[in-house]
DNA sequence: GCGTGATTACTCGGATACAAGATGTCCGAGTTTGAGCGG
DNA sequence: CCGCTCAAACTCGGACATCTTGTATCCGAGTAATCACGC
């Protein structure tokens, strides 16, 4: 079990949109190039960021994302998920008479990590990252 | 990101040898008809359990598994990171200057689940399952 | 100047290629139990 | 009754085959700003 890297993405390109000028759409190339990874594949997942209402894009020339909401109110379980999905990582495929007692428990943990990160904004990282 | 089926699995495996006599070897072709898995497949999953050192394993005839430790000494923890390995959930693949500030906090999150998972140990389930 | 059209710089979405990991199967080898058989 | 042998019932481990999913690329279409041109 891992998180994909198109959730790594997806948080490095929220922090910078983040700590970048707020109302001046970015273009994908240039959050592409700054992680190294192709634009088209970026735009990809940025789309899901935009389905998720977390930013909007911008067509045409001088085009790009920018953020939809306040630095406050976006936290990671936002971001994650947008990319990874809403659903639970862990699946009881036997069917039991009743409700599966290790998925009830494996539901709780997860819950535990979710909380974490759905406390945690955007806004609390903005300011590390003036140099970097 | 998905715990895999061979960690669930695990988890019921373990739930079953907990509940049954602790000395006498279950053999993997019981264990994988009450799961609906293939018994070959399933000796490849226990087999990660018996290097994690939570069950034994007993060769030859009325040979199978068994509990290596009690019920209170196993946690829901031991069992995943024996099968999904411990390597942590999140790896920021960009070459920051510093430490990166998101895998931070990305294994803050985790580590909220993992204790969380420490602390569920087999004896609490143990109880629940007298019909199922 | 001032509209009008062409060019340019972007995003958007689908189709597709590729790679890696999870899932599952097959088979030969080693190990223990227990039954059968001969002394 | 004892001991030997042999078959049966197991686990163990490596080598495959297959399937799903993540990762990445390519290309055509749409869209908005900007520039060029003619009036």
């Amino acid at each position: 079990m891992k998180y994909s890297k198109a959730t790594n993405y997806a948080l490095h390109t929220m922090l910078f949109l983040v700590s970048a000028a707020p109302n001046k759409p970015i273009g994908v190339q240039q959050l592409a190039e700054r992680q190294g990874v192709s634009p088209t594949y970026l735009s990809k997942i940025l789309t899901k960021l935009v389905k998720a209402d977390l930013i909007e894009s911008a067509s045409g020339a001088n085009g790009g994302y920018r953020l939809k909401r306040k630095q406050e109110e976006i936290s990671f379980l936002d971001i994650i998920h947008a990319i990874e999905g809403t659903a639970s990582l862990f699946d009881c495929t036997l069917n039991h008479s009743s409700m599966c007692p290790i998925q009830q428990e494996m539901i709780e943990a997860e819950q535990q990590m979710e909380r974490y990160l759905q406390n945690k904004k955007m806004s609390e990282l903005a300011v590390k990252i003036t140099v970097d």
